[in-house]
DNA sequence: GTAAAGTCTATATCTACTATAGAGTCAAGT
DNA sequence: ACTTGACTCTATAGTAGATATAGACTTTAC
């Protein structure tokens, strides 16, 4: 297919049309040609940019880390020791936060289990456990 | 102590000052005592109060329910169902990120494996995973 | 008396979208 | 030819949970 407007696009990426027009607003997404009737027509180069942009999306890295990442894409000679530092940056805030949820998790559970029989307000085992 | 400023609450509570006007603007901290010069004056009752929403807010429990909470605690003769299945809730959802972020660790962990010896953008192993 | 630190309100900013209003366009069916 | 529904357009506002800023006022310390 050589070109599609925005909804087709949308299916094929698994993003929203409103996600899309959002991208390119942002920058991540360069501007398309405009069909007579002004509607935007992508062709498959917009496809794998989206493609990628999700991709990163789904990584946990951020639009403005992304905007970089296209930049430095187009420059081959340059190093890529800012590419590793980034990915080695998110893998670090993934522990951190697998770390803090686990914990969060066991007080969870513990709060759960301190539900009294009683199932009244007052004598809630869980809104005690809240309160400190 | 019985009265208090604003920063004064916020260090005993660990909790920035703009937040603390944030909570009261959301309905979370009822309306202070004010002095002769418009400062906000906080009791002990304050402090507890917003001690509990922290609490609250860091085992992931939202604004919007603790709103809800607020209002439940002062009905003690009502059902708290509603609380214990709020907590369910968040154990669930909870279990369902750390499946994702564990999952998403993987990924990045493999990706940062890639890592080609070029060092360049244009031989970099990162970036050719990232394009899938 | 003065300077620093604290407080006040109101408003803007952040992230990554999502939703809505109101208008225009296009294709299919009758 | 006409209408209906689906699609697209722009611009704007809303979401959550804060955080930051501007400009004015008050209190505290020296």
């Amino acid at each position: 297919m050589v070109e599609m407007k925005i909804g087709l696009l949308a299916n094929k990426s698994d993003c929203s049309v409103q996600t899309i027009r959002f991208y390119e607003k942002q920058g991540l997404l360069k501007q398309p040609m405009r069909s007579a009737s002004n509607y935007r027509e992508y062709d498959d180069g917009a496809l794998k940019q989206l493609t990628f942009i999700r991709q990163c999306r789904s990584l946990g890295i951020s639009i403005n880390e992304i905007k970089q990442l296209i930049v430095l894409r187009e420059q081959p000679d340059k190093s890529c020791e800012s590419v590793n530092q980034m990915v080695k940056q998110h893998i670090k805030e993934v522990s951190k936060r697998l770390d803090e949820l686990t914990h969060l998790q066991t007080v969870l559970t513990d709060i759960a289990a301190s539900c009294s029989a009683g199932h009244s307000i007052g004598e809630c085992g869980v809104l005690k456990k809240l309160d400190i």
